[in-house]
DNA sequence: TGTGCCGGGCT
DNA sequence: AGCCCGGCACA
C-alpha cells in the first residue's frame, strides 16, 4: 500500500539564525546573532506563523511546502496567502493559517527551512542562491515575533554550516517540549557533511514500494519514477519524484551496497525518543533522516511473515519521520505504533525491539523446528513469563498492532521472555 | 478470571 | 503456509 503521505526524503537540517526583522526581507547570515537565543521564544497553540522563504525557485518551495504540511498533519487551512517576487531571485512566500495553528505546522515550516539545505536543491540552485526562510511568530498581540529565524545559507554550495548543536541547545528553550524532541530529530540529526568525492559514487535509488531500481542519474531516476509509477497525469504535481527517490552513495573504498542494512534501530513512531543525540552511522552519511521516510523507505520491516521464523532483515531504506532517533534500546514498552485505523499516517511499524529481535533471532535464536527451546520439563508448556505479551501491551482493541503470533494465539515473537 | 499458547483444523 | 480458534495451563 502505498500511504497516502510520502515523507520527504530530504535533509531536515536547518540553520537557526537570527536578525529578520517584521518586514522579513533582512538578509542575515547563517550563523545568526548574539541574541537569537533570547528571541527564540516558545510556541504556543493558537500563535501565529509564517513563513517567509527566500528562493529562487517558488514552485519547488510551494511543492514542499505543501508537502510538508500535508505530513505533519496540518489539519488547519493554510493557505499561502502571498507570493511576491521581491527581485529577480528572491521570492516571499507567506504562509499563514487561519484558524487554529498547530504545533505541526511550526514543524513543518521548520523542516521545511531544513530543505533549503538540501543536497538536491543545491543541485538545483545556482551556486550564487541564498536561500533562507524566517518562521515569524506571531505573538497574541499581531505582533511579529523577530526571533527564531531559521535559514541556510546556499551561498557557497555546501550544506549549510549549522552552529554546533550544543549552541543552539544551550542558547534557549527550544519551542515546545514535544516538538523540541522531534526538531531535534529532524533537523539536528543531519550527518557530517557527505563524503562524496572521488571515492563515493552516486546513484539514485527509487523508493517507490517494492520498486528499489537504482540510476544513477537524477534525470533518469525521475523519469523512472514518473513513467513508471506516477503516471504522467496532472494528479501529480511536477517534482513529486522528488520524494520518490534517494541518493545512495557507494564508497568506492569500502564498496557498501547501496541502500545498506540498517542496524536494529528505530522505527518512524518508535516511542523510545530518545533524545540522545543519534550516533552518526555509515548509513546516516547516505540518507538523510527524512530521506528515511521516503515511501518505500518506512523502517516497516515485515517480521510476521512467519510467525517463528525469523524473517530476512529487509530495511528497504533507512528512516521515520519523522525521524525516529536511532535508539537501540530494546524497551518493551508501548509503541506508537501507527495503525491503519488511525490517521492515515498510522502504519504499523516494527519497533526497535521488534527488531532487535529479529536481529537476533536471525542470528543466534534457534529456530524451533530445529532446536526446541529449552524447556523445565518434556512436553509440558512453555512456562509463562513475566513479559508483557501484545495482548497486555497493545490491548485486544488494538488486536492488529499484535505480533503475528499472538494474533494466532501463538508464542508471542515480540515479547520474548 | 485473564492471559499465554499448544494443538489442530480450515483454507 | 497462513490463518484461526478451542481449550488447557498458569498467574
Amino acid at each position: 500500500m502505498v500511504p497516502k503521505t510520502r515523507l520527504g526524503k530530504r535533509s531536515p537540517l536547518g540553520t537557526l539564525v537570527c536578525g529578520s526583522s517584521a518586514e522579513g526581507l533582512t538578509e542575515t547570515g547563517p550563523l545568526g546573532c548574539p541574541d537569537s537565543g533570547p528571541h527564540r521564544s516558545k510556541l504556543y497553540p493558537g500563535q501565529k506563523v509564517s513563513v517567509v522563504h527566500k528562493v529562487n525557485n517558488a514552485t519547488m518551495l510551494s511543492h514542499f511546502m505543501v508537502f510538508y504540511l500535508i505530513r505533519f498533519r496540518c489539519m488547519c487551512t493554510v493557505e499561502a496567502k502571498n507570493v511576491e517576487v521581491w527581485s529577480n531571485s528572491i521570492t516571499t512566500w507567506t504562509m499563514r493559517n487561519t484558524e487554529t495553528v498547530d504545533m505541526d505546522e511550526i514543524m513543518a515550516a521548520m523542516v521545511l527551512t531544513s530543505l533549503s539545505c538540501s543536497p538536491v536543491i543545491q543541485h538545483s540552485a545556482p551556486k550564487s542562491l541564498t536561500t533562507a526562510y524566517t518562521v515569524f511568530i506571531e505573538n497574541g498581540g499581531g505582533e511579529l515575533y523577530d526571533g527564531g529565524y531559521w535559514s541556510c545559507d546556499h551561498g557557497n554550495g555546501s550544506p549549510a554550516p549549522s552552529p554546533p548543536i550544543t549552541e543552539m541547545d544551550k542558547s534557549a528553550p527550544l519551542v515546545d517540549e514535544g516538538l523540541d524532541m522531534e526538531l531535534d530529530q529532524m533537523l539536528f540529526n543531519e550527518p557530517t557533511p557527505r563524503k562524496r568525492k572521488n571515492s563515493v559514487k552516486v546513484a539514485y535509488r527509487c523508493l517507490w514500494p517494492n520498486c528499489g531500481k537504482i540510476l544513477t542519474t537524477v534525470v533518469g531516476i525521475k523519469r523512472h519514477i514518473r513513467n513508471s509509477h506516477l503516471g504522467q497525469s496532472d494528479e501529480h504535481s511536477q517534482r513529486e519524484e522528488d520524494f520518490y527517490y534517494t541518493e545512495v552513495y557507494q564508497d568506492l573504498e569500502q564498496t557498501t551496497p547501496s541502500g545498506g542494512h540498517r542496524s536494529s534501530c528505530t522505527s518512524p513512531s518508535s516511542p523510545s525518543r530518545h533524545t540522545t543525540p543519534s550516533p552518526t552511522t555509515p548509513e546516516m552519511h547516505q540518507h538523510s533522516p527524512l530521506s528515511q521516510s521516503a515511501p518505500g523507505s518506512f523502517w516497516q520491516v515485515h517480521s510476521e511473515h512467519s510467525y517463528q521464523a525469523p524473517p530476512p532483515v529487509q530495511v528497504v531504506t533507512p528512516i521515520k519521520p519523522l525521524s525516529v532517533p536511532v535508539s537501540c534500546h530494546w524497551t518493551p514498552s508501548l509503541t506508537v505504533h501507527q495503525s491503519k485505523q488511525g490517521s492515515p499516517f498510522r502504519r504499523r511499524s516494527v519497533s526497535v525491539g521488534e527488531q532487535w529481535l529479529q536481529n537476533n533471532n536471525a542470528t543466534f535464536r534457534p529456530h524451533p523446528a530445529s532446536v526446541s527451546p529449552p524447556r523445565n520439563h518434556c512436553t509440558s508448556r512453555r512456562i509463562r513469563g513475566e513479559a508483557k505479551k501484545c495482548r497486555k501491551v497493545y490491548g485486544i482493541e488494538h488486536r492488529d498492532q499484535w505480533c503475528t503470533a499472538c494474533r494466532w494465539k501463538k508464542a508471542c515473537q515480540r515479547f520474548l521472555d
